[in-house]
DNA sequence: TCTGGGGTCCTAGGACCC
DNA sequence: TCTGGGGTCCTAGGACCC
């Protein structure tokens, strides 16, 4: 049996577990840049804001009904995130963490009262750390997935244990809800008549492979109970690794958007050696604002090859900054920019170069020490001149949270 | 004025190998 | 009538996830 624990709109929660006067009202969170909604309270969803929707337009939405709204804050997030996959050890070995708020647990053989064993889980959650979880408990990941669903949509625990459980939350998920399931995929089950994942599963396979290949395939199995998909408990290295931005306003001036993409190589070579890995791809693009119609829209890209792998700031930035002359025209007013390293390999398997000097020791001894620096005084307290001082291109995050939990100064006072 | 930022996997087809 | 029979690697594009 699996457990699928998925935070209740996430974000949301987090502010409010340090500003409880939240609770009750109205409060969504943005995402970068202030622009789109990506958390909503149960009372802003019931109000009527969409998921992804651009702020902006819901400008009269949020004064009619004082919405608290709240930039991202990922450090919050991320930490709380961590805390929330902690406790979650506690109640199985096998812990898949699947996003920033959401796990897979191996239940099989821990216990003999899946109802109760849910409960316990989500009171843990809310007693340790103030958030509130739903619970999904099933046969297959994506049954848990269903399970889920229904558990926010009732007691905050489903589990499908029996035939009729199944058959009734099957037939009671709209097909665009099933996990694997996304836009196109419904369009094309709605001409074939299926509406829901019941209609789904009994499909023939020989279609849904013609038709989806065969992660449709695996799909229709784990509807009708047959588990194809094995709890991960450890994180894979990432194949693709992706700092992209929309600048805080449009940019034209070449050296400010030559510090952006410097600081977003800087945060890719970071990522990198965090995974232990390096690159010998970047790929670095621009492009203008794609919603302004009397704006010509100018998309541009272009991808380097490194002499030798590297997960070095210098080496990433110098290639990104080389990439970057090459696609950057003039007189363009740009919105955004982003690195993205590939070709990743673990740095035990570099390939030696035969003409190879001692500079690659010194550059790693150099990066050591940067980054020790860095952790102890704080991100780019040491830096390439390349990367700059501007604040120009920094997002926009007009409505941000105190690091509460991670910085000193941000801590939460409490007067007893 | 204002519209996010990450990722993964699969398939088909072409180039090339012996 | 019959035209060898395997492979691999790469890329682009399309789907999906949060």
């Amino acid at each position: 049996m699996f457990a699928l624990v998925d935070g209740n709109n996430f974000y949301v929660s987090c502010e409010r577990v340090f500003n409880p006067l939240l609770e009750g009202h109205p409060v969504i969170v943005l995402s970068n840049n202030d622009g789109c909604v990506i958390s909503r309270s149960q009372e802003a969803k019931q109000i009527g804001f969409k998921m992804a929707e651009p702020a902006f337009k819901r400008k009269e939405l949020i004064e009619k009904h004082g919405v608290a709204v709240f930039s991202s804050n990922y450090t919050l997030y991320g930490d709380m995130s961590n805390r929330m996959m902690r406790t979650l050890e506690q109640f199985s070995p096998e812990v898949e963490v699947y996003s920033i708020d959401e796990a897979f647990l191996n239940l099989q053989g821990i216990c003999t009262n899946l109802l109760d064993y849910g409960h316990n889980i989500r009171a843990t959650i809310l007693k340790n750390l103030g958030l509130p979880v739903g619970v999904g408990i099933a046969k297959t990941k994506t049954l848990a997935k269903i399970a889920n669903k229904m558990a926010k949509k009732y007691s905050g625990v489903f589990v499908i244990d029996s035939e009729r459980r199944l058959d009734w939350a099957l037939r009671n998920t709209p097909i665009e809800d099933v996990w694997g399931i996304g836009r196109q995929y419904t369009k094309l089950l709605a001409k074939n008549g299926v509406k829901t994942a019941f209609d789904f599963s009994l499909l023939d396979s020989n279609w849904v492979k013609q038709h989806m290949s065969v992660v449709g395939l695996r799909t229709r199995e784990e509807l009708r109970g047959v588990s194809c998909m094995s709890i991960e408990t450890v994180a894979k290295a990432k194949r693709n690794i992706a700092t992209t931005r929309a600048f805080g306003k449009k940019l034209s001036n070449f050296t400010l958007i030559s510090e952006a993409v410097s600081n977003y190589a800087v945060r890719c070579a970071e990522k990198l050696r965090k995974q232990n890995s390096i690159a010998r791809f970047v790929t670095i693009f621009i492009h203008t604002d794609p919603f302004n119609p009397s704006e010509q829209y100018i998309y541009k890209s272009i991808t380097v090859t490194m002499p030798e792998p590297s997960s070095s700031n210098t080496e990433i930035v110098k290639a990104a900054l080389a990439g970057l002359e090459k696609i950057f025209i003039p007189n363009l007013r740009y919105k955004k920019a982003g690195v993205i390293v590939s070709d990743i390999t673990t740095e035990q398997f570099v390939q030696g170069n035969l003409f190879e000097s001692a500079n690659r020791e010194k550059i790693k001894q150099i990066t050591a020490v940067t980054d020790k620096l860095n952790g102890i005084f704080g991100r780019d307290m040491v830096r390439l001149a390349a990367q700059g001082f501007s604040n120009d291109w920094k997002l926009k995050q007009e409505k941000l949270s105190p690091c509460y939990t991670t910085r000193w100064e941000e801590l939460p006072k409490v007067k007893a």
